[in-house]
DNA sequence: AATAGGCACAACCGCCTCACA
DNA sequence: ATGTGAGGCGGTTGTGCCTAT
C-alpha cells in the first residue's frame, strides 16, 4: 500500500499565519530540523497541514531569505533567465540564493511583465508584441511607421536603461519593507515568552522580523543546533 | 474624511512526479 | 508491478494596504 495520508482536512486552519503559529512552526523546525511534512504539524502543535507548513516555512520563514525587494541586477537576471527557461519559477529561483519561487512568481506577474508591456515585449515571447503576434497568430497586421518607430525608441531606451525608473513604485516597495506588520511582529516576537529560553530563537525572530539588520544569515550559521543529533527524532517520537 | 480602485504578496488549489509499501 | 501518498511546482485567488478622487 502506499504512505499514510498528509492530513484528513478535518479541523484545520486555513488563511493567513499567526505570530504564534510561526513561532511554533519556526520553534519546531530549529529544533528537530524537518524529517516528514506530514509530522510537523502534528508534533509542533499545529492546526495545519504539512503541505501548508512546507510553505510557510519556504516562503517566509526560513532564516537563509533574503528580505526586501528585488535589485535591478536581480529584475534583469529574471527577465534573461524567463527568455531562457519559460515559466520554471523555481528553476529560475535556484539562480537567486535566498530568493523563492512564490516571491519571484508574484514579482514577475506584478512587475516585470507591465514592464515588459511597457517597452512594448510580449511578456511570453520576449519580442516586441507586434512581431509575437505575426508569429503566434500569423496574422498578417501592417504595423503602422509611427508605432514601429515607438517600439524602436522604447528599444532603444531598455538597451540604455536595462531597469526603468519607476518613483511610485520605489515609493512603494521602500514602504512595505518597513511595513506596520512587520514591526508589529517584531515586537510581539522579541516580548513573546515562547523563546525566553533560546538566545539562537530570540535572535532569529529579531532578525528575521527587521529586515534592516545586517545579515542574518550570519547568525543563523552560527547558531549551535546540531542537525546531526535529531536524525532519530520519529523514533523518539512515535 | 470617505471611498473606490489598484497593487503587492501570502496562501491555497490542483496537477505531476517519484518513492514507498 | 502497481496503487497511493508526499513533496514539489505553477497558476490563481483572497486580503490588506496604498493612492487617487
Amino acid at each position: 500500500m502506499g504512505r499514510q495520508p498528509c492530513c484528513d482536512k478535518i479541523g484545520l486552519k486555513r488563511g493567513p499565519w499567526t505570530i504564534e503559529e510561526d513561532h511554533k512552526l519556526m520553534n519546531f523546525i530549529l529544533n528537530n530540523g524537518i524529517q516528514c511534512w506530514r509530522l510537523v504539524p502534528k508534533l509542533a502543535g499545529l492546526m495545519r497541514c504539512g503541505k501548508s507548513c512546507r510553505l510557510r516555512w519556504i516562503n517566509y520563514l526560513r532564516p537563509d531569505l533574503k528580505r526586501g525587494a528585488l535589485t535591478e541586477a536581480e529584475e534583469d537576471m529574471i527577465i534573461k533567465l524567463h527568455s531562457q527557461l519559460g515559466n520554471r519559477w523555481s528553476k529560475i529561483a535556484a539562480h537567486f540564493p535566498g530568493r523563492t519561487d512564490n516571491e519571484i512568481k508574484n514579482h514577475w506577474n506584478t512587475r516585470i511583465k507591465k514592464k515588459l508591456k511597457f517597452l512594448g515585449l510580449d511578456p511570453l515571447t520576449h519580442k516586441p508584441i507586434e512581431q509575437s503576434d505575426l508569429e503566434n497568430d500569423n496574422i498578417k497586421q501592417q504595423v503602422s511607421s509611427d508605432k514601429k518607430e515607438e517600439i524602436n525608441e522604447k528599444l532603444k531606451l531598455q538597451e540604455t536603461l536595462p531597469c526603468l525608473d519607476y518613483p511610485q513604485e520605489q515609493k512603494k516597495i521602500q514602504n512595505s519593507t518597513s511595513s506596520s506588520s512587520l514591526n508589529e511582529s517584531l515586537e510581539m516576537g522579541s516580548s513573546s515568552e515562547m523563546f525566553q529560553n533560546s538566545d539562537t530563537l530570540e535572535t532569529f525572530s529579531r532578525d528575521m522580523y527587521n529586515p534592516g539588520l545586517e545579515d542574518p544569515f550570519q547568525n543563523w550559521i552560527g547558531s549551535p543546533i546540531r542537525w546531526d543529533l535529531f536524525d532519530n527524532l520519529e523514533d523518539n517520537f512515535l
